[in-house]
DNA sequence: TGTACATCAGTGAACGCGCGTTCACTGATGTAC
DNA sequence: TGTACATCAGTGAACGCGCGTTCACTGATGTAC
């Protein structure tokens, strides 16, 4: 094993020594700046100071390439919010809130990441790890869902399920309206991080209220 | 004026006599299957059955000839969510219902269009036909919006354009998770509707509440 | 009704480009002895 | 410690492809007289 190449600033040779995750870093910049469909296996080759046909030493074909950076998007993303969901502390909808800001700040920081899983077209049915990770994800906030439906009043709570996709897509939706990196449209004078705490915050007291019956 | 060439199925000689309809129907279908980045002048032209020179006599590029169909998009999109406001009768609830439905069954009956409008990456600057379109289609939103909010109850109501944000967002993000084109997801055991329904009524019970302060 | 002509909407060939991928190859690395 | 060799990760040239766009052109159309 040769001394870990941090330094990229000089040629390593013949071998460049982990051009895989070279690969990978230049495709996340380059999905980031021109979208997933934008993204092209030669010029991460050129990003990563190598031929075109070194990356098929690592990767069967684009799509493996790029399956593998929704893979790692969706492993980030269900550890992160996890970390924000801190097993609900100190109480289930101050942590749920955190979750919300954590989905907003990912979508943020890696906006690549949030592209290559939600906008790249891969079909999971070739990717079996892809979909395992992504229902991963899901899990992940269903069970937040389950925590707040649990803290409701009312005998009459709704199914996880619903609650989780109602969340989920609000969530989706801001994100890609407001938090995308392409944003052609002008700033509006509301962060998404209010609109999606407002706006879960009447849901979930109308969730609280419709538990009553 | 020569006759109508409705009938497509016959050669119409050196004139097509309907081209850029007829290239912008290609279009739409090239987008609705493969979506807007996998779009092709060269391949519309086909379709039309038409050398590839001849689209540049209608569009001076490829991005023109997705802005007039993304601007046709908002308008086609407009007309119906105000047909489906249909002014609020019989009671702006109701009625917002509609437009809910509405919008579900644009994404689904005219994914290409929709593509077009929201995943195509245009620039508004460019093209701003396009961005008062676009911010007609808003507008309609908003008016319903503001009529819902007129019903509430108490003397603490929400701003418009947060509640129209939060509405557009939601729906925006179901059409696009649940109802779009790319599904290579596995069917939920709920319809985009219900979805929907179930959340905006328990998000608008939620303003209600905090109407009355 | 007939003819000259301007206009227009097509053609088809060509341009430069960049892509994904394959192939036979070669230089570097690490291991067995 | 030194050498032979298998393995591996690169190279670079080439393939076939399809694209967006331009250009000089040509056939059809409609109008003026």
């Amino acid at each position: 094993m040769s001394a870990a190449p941090d330094d990229l600033s000089k040629k390593r040779g013949y071998h460049h020594g982990n051009l895989r995750e070279a690969l990978i870093e230049a495709a996340l910049r380059l999905i980031g700046e021109k979208g997933p469909a934008g993204f092209t296996v030669a010029e991460a080759a050129r990003k990563a100071g190598v031929s075109p046909a070194a990356p098929y030493r690592h990767f069967r074909d684009r799509d493996e390439l790029l399956a593998e950076i929704a893979l790692r998007g969706f492993r980030n993303f269900s550890a992160r919010l996890r970390t924000a969901w801190d097993e609900g502390r100190p109480r289930p909808d101050e942590a749920f809130t955190r979750v919300g800001r954590a989905y907003l700040t990912f979508v943020r920081e890696e906006p690549a990441y949030y592209a290559a899983m939600f906008q790249s077209g891969l079909s999971f049915a070739n990717y079996p790890e892809l979909r395992e990770a992504s229902e991963r994800s899901f899990g992940v906030l269903c069970d937040n869902c389950a925590a707040i439906i649990a803290m409701l009043p009312g005998p009459k709570r709704p199914p996880v399920l619903l609650m989780a996709l109602q969340i989920w897509s609000q969530t989706h939706g801001i994100a890609s309206l407001f938090a995308g990196h392409d944003m052609s449209r002008r700033p509006y004078p509301v962060t998404a991080e209010e609109l999606l705490e407002t706006g879960v915050r009447h849901y979930l007291n109308g969730l609280r209220q419709a538990s009553l019956e």
